[in-house]
RNA sequence: GGUCGAUUAGCUCAGUGGUAGAGCGCUUGCUUCACACGCAAGAUGUCACUGGUUCAAAUCCAGUAUCGACCACCA
């Protein structure tokens, strides 16, 4: 049964008491996120008068799906957008999907192989492509499913996809103004190779990861002195037949005679200089060092520095290409290596092999070494780096935690030229066109310049040629990240105009993301932020933990560590996944996810749901517009409460001002479970039941309706489903309205009663609760935890102890307590001094004195201690000058306490004997 | 090698000068008419180590150890 959003969404027309005594999360929270979407509750709209709250959302991969890092990431996101809404913000909360160049292809060419058996190669760049779109629609709206699943309030209206047709626009027509100002440029580096994907990467995309690696030494004959070597040390012998020179520190004293000399190399036999360089480290290995300008950044630099030969030794694959020596032509460089050695010893020249951890860079996706290669392609020299590196410096945009900006500035500092071109089909083609005639030299040309384009031969521009009969494009596409890093606006409209939501949402407010993608994506997001709308991108950059499993490795799919969070969900419920990772979740340090704080999420939406399935049990009629400042029967379990409640909006405002999420979270669990169910419920327990006095049962219902309205108005950011329905099931949230559009009221719940009514029934209450677990204590001492017929009796009673010595009674489980000034315990009789009054527990005769002796003089014991160290602090004189004065006036107020406590607890030991 | 971070109960984590905390786990007792996804009581800590500053240090400073991240790398 479905009914209107806003009553009765799920259980129908049961009432609360008939329903499950355990809450089910998973229909509720699939219907309230219909019933959001239906009433359009996320759509953003830039006509608003309200102030503005954005956020865009860190893309996930099309493909993707959803695993702990989107979901902690997303949390906080839509924790934020909801709260935005409550403080009356009009909130844009941006969704949408990144193409995922080399993920997406890699994944699709597997498909095609394992399907097909063919290469994207066999069936051509335009057939590969369709591929790939037909799988981003199969596949690309799963992930956002699983955020909707999550209950994420994303604008769903505006979703975007980093190849929309606008977006691909954006991305050609930056690429265009950035060549035509000399910033993109194309040449002939070295870049990173990867073998298996076939393209180049950026160094952000390269992981270095330590090795045993083996490093042989092998020898070099002297061209002049037959029967003399030279000895180096390499990791790589099978790079050998692209070495052109061995080099030495200029300073090192062994080898100096030897340069301007030549060396023999062994395969292909070549005579190569020995020449000297300042980078050799004279320490390390020989401290010769072969050059292989073709396959090592360093060598590479080495070669420029002394016009070296540049001899490519493998095909792009990774095998070597070397028909000289047909002994390894054609073998995968790891098999040739070994092969080279085997070659090496044999000759004689192979002198020793040591075992060697040293960092070897990783392709990011296919996880095999990269191999540094010479090859042409495309490179941006960054834009507005001065000025986004002041932003973050200055803290114009705020990074959170602070370190992180940091880091930022030392990435800023040692900046290279980006690599954007990637050699694969899925992405952004490169917008540059050849003339047709001309294709062969100039894309073999070392440079392009402004003058080919000038010249006729070359298109640059977001339009392809009008006449593309007599256009070749070029081949490659760009970096997935070089579309990302324009997501903020590009996103918000199109390029060329201004739109409103660029005028209302633009700059966004706060950012979310992980600190691994600092370089990669944020960084990248405010150079074009300043580039090409002159203005920041946000104003806040929120980085979450990284999460690990228990043991404190990195989430995996190949650990298979990672637990899907849509299982969690059906298990704890999205509530209950989003709160017990919330809770946890450390501001600045990795998270150790465990389960149990997923449980404990779920038992904690299963508490407050019982709670108030007990309330619905009174009556089902809600008091939402219950005065406290107009009711006369306020007692002081209801002050206390309402004051905590009013306590706990401040708390949750100022953790949320700096952004500690999880202490908001934990000031949620506490008051609700300690402070609203423990002490509170218990206390009043009795006020409703029907045969109550009416006043009484009004003003507790009252009480109860009123803070657990406001209370579950402060939680909803953090259990969004089940806040929504129990306000609509309690009666808080009229018909169809949502609590979640409702804003948060400024007033307090106590505003307009009088401070000394709430300081006395606080402190009443206060002293109640504690006497209550003293006495309950003292039950438990005994033994007798389940007894109900224990009678208290109370001397030196404080002066209201009359009218709340029902409630003392029913919270410390006893037949009664009542006053008896003159009572005279018999020997033996149990007793604890507590702010209500000293409280006997007359047994008759069933204790034992001795036991009793013994639990008091520990209790003294303890209490002498106390005094003792409060006595010593307050007699020190620079104490007394130095502290501050509330710490001294406490630490006097506490001594008072412990001393009249000691006094009482010596005058019941004496009665003992 | 450089930078940054962490080290608090068996576990996951709070606590940032002034009485060591939470949840889970553990022990004991409760089928108490909201909740066993629960209630009550309890045990468990040289706050990594060594010095220093201070009347007072888990907290501030210096050093040491261990772990981790990032950057740069010696082939």
């Amino acid at each position: 049964m479905r009914l209107a959003p806003g009553v009765g969404l799920v259980y129908g027309d049961l009432a609360m008491s008939e329903l499950p005594k355990a809450y089910e999360p998973t229909e509720v929270e699939k219907s309230w996120y219909q019933a959001w979407l239906d009433a359009k509750c996320f759509e953003a709209d830039p006509a608003s008068e309200k102030p503005a709250y954005s956020i865009v959302i860190p893309p996930p991969n099309v493909t993707g799906i959803l695993h702990l890092g989107h979901v902690l990431n997303n949390t906080i996101q839509d924790i934020l957008a909801r709260r935005a809404r409550q403080k009356g913000c009009e909130v844009l909360w941006l969704p949408g999907t990144d193409h995922a160049g080399i993920a997406t292809q890699t994944k699709v060419e597997r498909q095609l192989r394992e399907e097909e058996g063919k290469t994207r190669r066999d069936i051509g760049r335009e057939a590969f492509l369709e591929k790939v779109w037909e799988w981003k629609e199969k596949h690309g709206g799963i992930i956002i499913k699983q955020l909707k699943r999550l209950g994420c309030s994303c604008d769903w209206s505006r979703e975007r996809f980093t190849m929309d047709q606008d977006y691909s626009r954006w991305v050609s027509q930056v690429f265009a103004e950035l060549f035509n100002e000399g910033l993109i440029y194309r040449g002939k580096r070295m870049v990173n190779w990867c073998p298996v994907s076939l393209t180049a990467l950026s160094d952000e995309e390269v992981i270095p990861k330590k090795q045993n690696s083996k490093l042989y030494y092998l020898k070099y004959e002297l061209v002049d002195e037959p029967g003399k070597y030279l000895e180096v040390a390499t990791t790589r012998p099978e790079t050998l037949m692209g070495d052109v020179a061995v080099a030495v520190n200029p300073k090192d004293e062994r080898y100096g005679k030897y340069v301007g000399k030549l060396v023999r190399r062994p395969f292909p036999e070549a005579e190569i200089p020995v020449l000297a360089d300042d980078h050799v480290d004279p320490e390390f290995g020989t401290g010769a060092l072969k050059i292989t300008p073709a396959h090592d950044k360093a060598d590479f630099e080495i070669g420029v520095r002394h016009e070296l030969e540049i001899i490519d030794v493998f095909h792009p694959d990774g095998s070597v290409n070397c028909p000289e020596v047909p002994e390894l032509d054609g073998l995968d460089r790891f098999v040739a290596r070994k092969k080279a050695a085997a070659m090496l010893e044999e000759n004689g020249l192979l002198i020793k092999v040591e075992e060697h951890e040293n960092n070897v860079g990783f392709s990011e996706r296919a996880d095999v070494p990269i191999e540094p290669r010479i090859s042409m392609q495309w490179f941006l020299r960054y834009p507005e780096t001065e000025r986004t590196a002041k932003a973050v410096a200055t803290g114009r945009i705020q990074y959170r935690p602070t370190r992180w900006a940091k880091t930022h500035a030392n990435w800023m500092d040692g900046i290279q030229d980006w690599c954007v071109s990637r050699q694969l089909w899925w992405g952004h083609r490169i917008p540059v066109w050849y003339r047709k005639e001309k294709v062969a030299a100039l894309r073999d040309a070392e440079s392009l310049t402004l003058a080919d384009l000038e010249a006729g031969d070359l298109h640059v521009s977001e339009e392809p040629p009008s006449d593309p009969e007599n256009w070749v494009q070029d081949d490659d596409v760009l970096d997935t990240w070089f579309s990302s890093w324009l997501w903020p606006f590009a996103t918000m409209e199109k390029p060329g105009e201004e739109s409103d939501l660029v005028k209302k949402f633009y700059p966004t407010t706060d950012l979310v993301t992980g600190p691994d993608i600092i370089f990669f994506w944020v960084a990248r997001m405010i150079m074009a932020g300043f580039r090409f709308k002159d203005e920041l991108p946000f104003r806040n950059v929120f980085f979450t933990s990284i999460i690990r499993d228990i043991q404190g490795r990195k989430m995996s799919k190949s650990l298979g560590n990672s637990p899907d969070p849509i299982d969690l969900m059906e298990k704890y419920g999205a509530d209950g996944l989003r709160f017990g990772l919330m809770r946890t979740a450390p501001i600045g340090a990795d998270l150790r996810f465990d389960e149990a704080q997923i449980e404990e999420g779920r038992n904690f939406a299963n508490k407050i749901y019982n709670a108030c399935r007990f309330r619905r049990m009174s009556g089902a009629e809600a008091r939402v517009d219950f005065q406290a400042s107009s009711c006369d029967h306020l007692r002081p379990y209801h002050l206390d409460i309402l004051a905590k409640c009013d306590e706990l909006a401040e708390k949750v405002e100022a953790a949320f001002a700096d952004y500690r999420f999880n202490e908001v979270g934990q000031q949620l669990y506490e008051f609700l479970w300690s402070e609203f169910c423990d002490k509170f419920l218990e206390a009043v327990k009795g006020d409703l039941r029907e045969e109550a006095e009416p006043a009484r049962r009004e003003a507790t219902l009252g009480v109860f309706d009123v803070v657990m309205a406001r209370y579950l108005q402060l939680l909803h950011p953090y259990m969004p489903h089940l806040t929504e329905e129990l306000c609509a099931r309690m009666g808080y949230q009229a018909k169809g309205t949502f609590l979640m559009e409702k804003t948060l009221p400024e007033a307090g719940l106590l505003d307009g009663v009088e401070s000394a009514m709430i300081d006395d029934g606080r402190g009443r209450a206060t002293a109640v609760y504690e006497s209550a677990a003293r006495l309950r204590n003292l039950k438990a001492e005994y033994r007798l935890a389940a007894r109900k017929d224990v009678r208290f009796v109370v001397r030196h009673g404080a002066d209201w102890l009359e009218a709340e010595a029902d409630i003392l009674a029913l919270l410390s489980g006893a037949a009664e307590v009542t006053r008896a000034e003159e009572y005279q315990p018999e020997q033996g009789t149990p007793g604890a001094v507590t702010s209500a009054g000293e409280i006997f527990m007359p047994l008759d005769g069933l204790i034992d004195v001795e036991a009793e002796k013994i639990r008091l003089d520990k209790e003294i014991e303890k209490n002498t201690k106390e005094v003792a160290k409060s006595k010593g602090k307050l007699g020190n004189e620079k104490f007394i000058a130095n502290a501050k004065p509330e710490v001294v006036a406490l630490e006097r107020q506490r001594l008072v306490e412990w001393e009249g406590k000691l006094g009482q607890l010596q005058k019941m030991r004496d009665n003992l004997g």
